[in-house]
DNA sequence: CTGAAAGCGCTAACAG
DNA sequence: CTGTTAGCGCTTTCAG
């Protein structure tokens, strides 16, 4: 219990007032450079920190940021969290995570913890970034928000996303450059912003390049193993067979390497398979998968950012945003047919 | 900003003075039935909630508990998150979350937090938990702590943990179970104490059942899935190989599953795997591994329970301490010979 | 069983 | 450039 030190201490050690004292933490001007140094030293020798309730009270800021999520995959979660505690900590804020239930009324869970925590700003995750009751109650609270990857209504707020077409399109660029023209494509939950802009980028590539889109080498997937592995049968499991196959995201890459392991389709001499995500498991196969890293922890850190600067109270104009660039992982799971 | 609701505004709706308004919210005894009523009444109609800086400033508990890690994988992490949570909502507690840098001088970032925010609990998670510099810094803070499969020096604190040796156990028995005799094992990295636990776990199983346990079935792994690849290597690339090989965590057991493959080893008609941790990884390769199952989530709600009942505040006798139950995954990745 | 008074440790005005 | 005076919204004494 430690602790005790208070403002009052430092003040009379440093020989000032507490309000010369709270100025200096606070990185106030109209300071003396003189005074200002000798309070940090005060600091410094009684080790002292201002408490950080005693601070919310009496002021505006909380110093913690809060971060909702709501069953997104594990991985992504704690990208997130170390993303936004980096920028942070700069700060002196703390990282509250509050994940939500999505079954239940996720707009009845939020009111209570804006109310009795008063955060100074909350980041929020997919797929409860899109959810219009959390966004209502955040916005009547008066609480600031960023969204990660929003997919519906990107204009309401601020948010930080990445390129999702353009990603797909250089990865089927990729392939392409590898030497493959017959291309299969596995589309992701229909219901996924992203699954939209990730196909449109494989068509684009695809015609850019001057090969068609057979309506046969596209199918329907959720975004899960199981979904990607039937479509790698309905792909794969006849003598017409593509070359290559891109899927939406990793889980369903790793359904169809299961399924050419099966058919005994040698990866990537007879099939190149490339994913999307750069989950965990795209390095726990073999061969490793190649893929397309999103900047988690970047676009967490770059959302704190906005939150921790005020950069999302703006007046009358467009919510800012951030667009964060992408990252091509070429890994063993792709390569030139033969 | 419609929180401008204080405890006078409760306090003169029911007719009462701001004291039993707190006595009614803290479930103070001494309280008037029909008082009570009457004020929770007053609380739900004007959708009072206590301000948490306020309640923490004025007394002892801050409503927080933290949450420490250091680089466990993320699926722990989040499971770690969903289970203390769980139980911190019951009593209106709120989790901070504070990811360790391991590289740096944990000690170091630890004290600061524990200044400013004045946490009522911490659970550390492995390897944090194992800090012994840490472990100095919260006590000498006087912040409860409970530690997560703590590998060392058990007694020093709460702790909650499962029963690797039996759970090892049982998963070779299952093997035996399906008529193997010659199992391959595959270590962990020699300084998590679980290692030593699981092979002991293997080992009994093997004696008991009247097998041996040949020194060249037991290969060093360190935990990755490299190390369990090669490892499958040097246990599987040849005529004389065992029947199943059971690893010591699932990231390693598909390092054997991709051997096997290459090796064009059925699983599991020619061959058997088994794993340990069910991590996200094991659902995602075909066949499914068959694994061990450690209650995350309900470790982690036995750990917030053993900080928000009070119950680390042991005088003289040990310091309290959960075993929970484990469960055996079995899944396509195991089965009979032939 | 209930209430009045006194702060918790800080920031926000306002004076100087 | 610096200090004084008020609280922030609660819990904690301590009286009734």
């Amino acid at each position: 219990m430690s602790s005790k030190v208070t403002i009052h201490e430092v003040a009379r050690l440093s020989g000032v007032s507490i309000k010369t004292v709270s100025r200096v933490l606070n990185r106030e001007p109209n300071v003396k450079t003189d005074t200002r140094t000798r309070v940090q030293e005060a600091v410094a020798a009684l080790n002292y920190r201002p408490n950080i309730s005693a601070r919310s009270l009496a002021g505006s800021k909380a110093y913690l940021i809060g971060v909702f999520f709501d069953n997104p995959s594990p991985a992504y979660v704690t990208d997130v969290q170390l993303g936004a505690i980096a920028r942070c900590r700069e700060e002196g804020y703390h990282l509250i995570v509050e994940p939500l239930d999505s079954e239940g009324d996720v707009a009845a869970q939020v009111e209570p913890m804006l109310h009795t925590l008063r955060m100074d700003g909350v980041i929020l995750t997919p797929p409860v970034c899109d959810n219009v009751a959390v966004l209502d109650v955040l916005e009547a609270e008066g609480v600031p928000y960023v969204r990660l990857s929003p997919d519906q209504d990107q204009d309401r707020s601020a948010h930080v996303r990445m390129d999702d077409v353009r990603a797909a399109y250089e990865m089927t660029a990729h392939l392409i450059g590898l030497g493959h023209t017959d291309i299969g494509f596995i589309k992701g939950h229909p219901e996924h912003g992203a699954s939209h802009l990730r196909y449109e980028g494989y068509v684009t590539a695809m015609k850019e390049h001057g090969h068609a889109v057979r309506e046969d080498r596209v199918e329907q997937g959720w975004f899960s193993f199981r979904s990607g592995f039937e479509a790698a049968e309905r792909l794969l499991d006849r003598i017409d067979r593509p070359t290559a196959v891109f899927a939406s995201n990793d889980d369903m890459a790793l359904g169809v390497m299961a399924v050419a392991n099966r058919l005994r389709l040698e990866v990537p001499q007879t099939l190149s398979v490339a994913g999307f995500d750069d989950t965990p498991g795209a390095k726990v196969v073999w061969p490793q998968l190649t893929t397309v890293r999103q900047p988690i922890q970047a676009m967490a850190a770059a959302a704190a950012d906005l939150l921790l600067t005020g950069a999302t109270r703006t007046e009358g104009e467009a919510p800012p945003s951030r667009l964060l660039d992408f990252e091509l992982v070429v890994r063993e799971s792709t390569g030139p047919i033969g």
